[in-house]
RNA sequence: GCUGAUGUGGCGGAACUGGCAGACGCACAGGACUUAAAAUCCUGCGAGGGAUGACUUCGUACCGGUUCGAUUCCGGUCAUCAGCACCA
């Protein structure tokens, strides 16, 4: 037998599965389905990533599992290829977007073939396709005439030297990434969903899916239920009233000062009776300089200014107290207002300590409230809080909430960390947002029958002066006409953010190329939902939210038929670097896929990112391992030099071989990919010491393997004469009557100390074992007394003496 | 800071639901084959003690607890990593 050149091979086979459609799924919706979902990929000027295929081969060990157990299966595969990068680049060199788009895509797909995933290439999608994004914007409509998308004034990172608008990622320590120029914070207006309406549906669907539990907490984190009152503050001698939100309403009577929002709306209105509005205004313009980030960070100072001239009112103490501006307190939580309760609040605390202000204890039986902040007050008594002193914390919230609701000062509120999604960019390559402007009827959503709105064709990619997106320069574009009353009108010149695309495309993949519909609602409702997602940790909460909600809205509107789109979610750790660290260009420890395959071959590839660690941990690259995982298929190859042409299991192997089939089913399950390739390992190991397999014991082994290494397996099938492929034949099953033991192994210990092992009969009881096991610790037992023995069946023998 | 993870030999990791810690692989060392090297095959491989035998002590980040028994459960400490709303 030749030795194992997979160069000879594997590309062969690719060709094969790609002619033959072997991966194509089927639309016959008697057939049992299986729906395998990747994220897909942004088409990076870089290339595809070794962490690339370390998801992706997951999913195809799983599709091709399910193939071979009679489903069909669908794993499709597309472009998310919308993004900064490109246009980035677009600007820099006046190269249209869609060129450089094109170019990386046929890169990708040239990557992504090379791996031998098992994508049904048929049904390849890409946002920027006009085909593609003309549903997106269908959506976005649907969203607009349903009132979830609105336009309000929302801050920007402006980089004052490139007059752009920044990522937050662009922006490094306050200065822009690319020139170091000056970054502030520019309001704009701004396209918004209203993702809050879904709050409630998004986290009550967390407990419907079968999501890892930190995926779902997660989630569950980044809504931020929390269950509060909004408390009235009046302002003293002034008509307004102070609205704050508060967790812990019972505390009110320690509320010693308020602070609000830089950005506060009640500066701007008292501003003539401010006696230190300049001093505010400079400290405003300060805050916005900072991200929310910066600004909430506990670590730092505490910064503030006191609005001289107003006072609030406690509504419980009806005493005066004094109001700050912080920028630790942000417009967007709550409502941009807080009643500070530095007795029991550890920020407020910092704050009252910095700035000198009153500190009244009004839980009791903790710390000395001025030398430290009581926080961990479940167990604690009410104090100095006037009806609420004596009562035990729980019943103190519930009590002050009632008596707020009585008197009308305030009342329960739940409250939501989630924050509605930014939906604009000033930006060219993005979809269009498909609206006009008429100054007549105001918003105007253009007519179905004109989608796809598709992007103009322009040359420079540069923003315009005052930040506007380079669509604003396409004055013949912009200009036309408004569809409800034929006046002149403008088209909206942001578009949408890179999310939108990727928030429905596994719907397309189930229909892509209808002109009628995103999807055929037949088709839909097969498919549908997703059964196994499985894609990066750093996806779970935004992008996962976002297709949720717009999941869970066309639900709503009868588009689809599941609540949620995803039944499972799993994530998959990072690959680092030889050095531990994150790769990357600058670190220069990238390693190219590509150079993987050519000198070690796909199957290798594949087995190492399978083999290399707990599937969903981080883990370093390590080209020795790379080695390891060829030289265990070279092993395999080999075994072709000692095969006997019996097509039965040996009966030497059939215990291993059946334990090997339990085992390895269940580890691909449970993405447990490592394990199972190291009983594929141990199970080769017995082979080469016994000397010999049968043909019987081949065919398992490789289709065990398959899935993981489907070229090699392939080509051992064909040359052995297995009949048909492999890709055709049925996942095996373990035969458990070959499990059977007669004797099994029970460890004994002494005082929970392993002291020897014996063999005994499988229905050995507890009394024979003691017998045997006297017998051989006479030395280790003798003077003591046996106090009691611990018996677990098939797990230890326990003898505990004095 | 908030949220979520992680910590086991020289390295990647394994250990089902509290039951033999270190499977499998890498690296390393010794040996076989070879003129030689590579490749391959065989043996060893947590640390200490011991006649380097039988055996024995310690050992899963650190401190403490529960238990016949803890890598696993509980309380605390330390360290590292990821996400944080305009990267994708």
């Amino acid at each position: 037998m030749s030795s194992y050149n997979p160069k000879e091979f594997e590309k062969k086979w690719q060709d094969l599965w790609e002619e033959k459609g072997v991966f194509h799924a089927s639309n016959d919706t008697s057939k049992k389905k299986f729906y395998a979902l990747i994220e897909f990929p942004y088409p990076s000027a870089q290339g595809l990533h070794v962490g690339h295929p370390r998801s992706y081969t997951a999913m195809d060990v799983i599709s091709r599992k399910r193939r071979l157990e009679g489903y069909n299966v669908l794993y499709p595969i597309g472009w998310d290829a919308f993004g900064l990068p490109t246009e980035n680049h677009a600007i820099k060199t006046g190269i249209h977007p869609a060129i450089v788009t094109k170019s990386n895509i046929a890169n990708f797909t040239k990557q992504c073939k090379s791996l031998g995933f098992s994508f049904d290439w048929s049904r390849e999608v890409d946002t920027t396709d006009p085909n593609y994004y003309k549903w997106t914007q269908w959506i976005f409509l649907k969203l607009f005439e349903k009132g979830l998308a609105y336009k309000t004034e929302m801050p920007v990172n402006w980089c004052t030297s490139c007059k752009v608008g920044l990522a937050n990622e662009e922006v490094v320590n306050g200065v822009c990434e690319r020139c170091g120029g000056e970054v502030v914070r520019k309001v704009k207006s701004q396209w918004m969903l209203k993702i809050t309406e879904y709050a409630e549906k998004l986290l009550d669907g967390l407990d419907t899916v079968d999501f890892l539990d930190k995926i779902k907490a997660q989630q569950r984190h980044w809504i931020g239920r929390s269950e509060g009152a909004e408390v009235d503050f009046k302002l003293s001698g002034l008509d307004y009233t102070l609205r704050v939100f508060t967790t812990r309403a019972d505390t009110l009577f320690g509320a010693t000062y308020m602070v609000v929002s830089p950005e506060h709306p009640l500066i701007e209105q008292f501003k003539d009776k401010i006696t230190n509005i300049d001093e505010l205004l400079a400290y405003k313009e300060q805050a916005a300089r900072k991200s929310d980030f910066e600004r909430t960070e506990i670590a730092k100072d505490k910064t503030g200014v006191e609005i001289k001239g107003i006072r609030a009112i406690n509504p419980v103490t009806e005493k005066e107290i004094p109001i700050w501006v912080s920028d630790y307190v942000l417009m967007s939580y709550g409502t941009g207002a807080i009643m500070a309760v530095p007795a029991h609040d550890t920020r407020d605390w910092d704050f009252a300590k910095k700035f000198n202000l009153p500190i009244i204890e009004v839980v009791g039986g903790g710390k000395n409230v001025q030398e430290e902040a009581y926080v961990d007050v479940d167990d604690g008594v009410m104090v100095n809080s006037g009806f609420l002193t004596g009562l035990k914390v729980k019943d103190a919230i519930e009590k002050m909430k009632q008596y707020l609701e009585e008197k009308g000062i305030g009342k329960r509120k739940v409250n939501y960390k989630l924050r509605d999604w930014v939906f604009s960019r000033q930006r060219y390559w993005g979809e269009p947002i498909p609206l006009v402007h008429c100054e007549k009827c105001g918003w105007v959503a253009i007519p179905e029958s004109e989608l796809p709105l598709k992007l103009p064709d322009i040359k420079d990619f540069k923003p315009a002066e005052n930040g506007d997106s380079p669509l604003a320069k396409a004055e013949d574009w912009i200009n036309t006409t408004c569809p409800r009353c034929g006046g002149k009108a403008r088209r909206e010149t942001d578009t949408m953010p890179q999310w939108a695309g990727s928030s429905w495309y596994f719907l397309r993949y189930i229909d892509p190329h209808n002109d009628e519909v995103f999807a055929d609602k037949k088709l839909l409702d097969y498919w549908l939902p997703v059964d196994w997602y499985n894609g990066g940790m750093e996806h779970t909460t935004l992008h996962l939210l976002y297709s949720r909600f717009w999941h869970r809205f066309l639900y709503d509107l009868g588009y689809v038929s599941t609540p949620e789109p995803y039944q499972k979610r799993t994530s998959q750790g990072m690959i680092l670097g030889e050095n531990n660290e994150k790769m990357s260009k600058s670190r220069g420890n990238v390693v190219n896929p590509d150079d993987i395959v050519n000198e070690f071959g796909t199957d290798t590839l594949r087995t190492y990112e399978m083999f290399m660690g707990a599937f969903d941990q981080a883990a370093p690259w390590s080209t020795q391992g790379v080695k390891g995982c060829r030289k265990f298929l070279e092993r395999v190859w080999n075994l072709q030099d000692i095969l006997s042409d019996s097509l039965e299991i040996s009966s030497e192997h059939e215990k291993e071989v059946n334990a090997a089939i339990k085992k390895v089913s269940d580890d691909y399950e449970k993405m447990k990919f490592n394990t199972a390739i190291a009983t594929l390992m141990s199970l080769v190991n017995s082979i080469y010491d016994a000397g010999k397999l049968s043909k019987g014991d081949l065919k398992i082994l490789l289709i065990l393997l398959n899935p993981v290494a489907p070229h090699i397996t392939e080509e051992m099938w064909i040359n052995n004469n297995f009949g048909g492929y492999i890709h055709e034949q049925k996942w095996p099953v373990c035969d458990e009557s070959k499990l059977v033991e007669t004797e099994i192994e029970v460890p004994i210990q002494i005082n929970g100390k392993l002291r020897t092992v014996v063999k005994v009969s499988v229905d050995a009881g507890q009394e024979e074992i003691l017998n045997i096991a006297k017998e051989n610790l006479k030395e280790q037992l003798a003077g003591k007394e046996i106090v009691k023995v611990i018996f677990v069946p098939g797990k230890i023998f326990n003898i505990v003496v004095k």
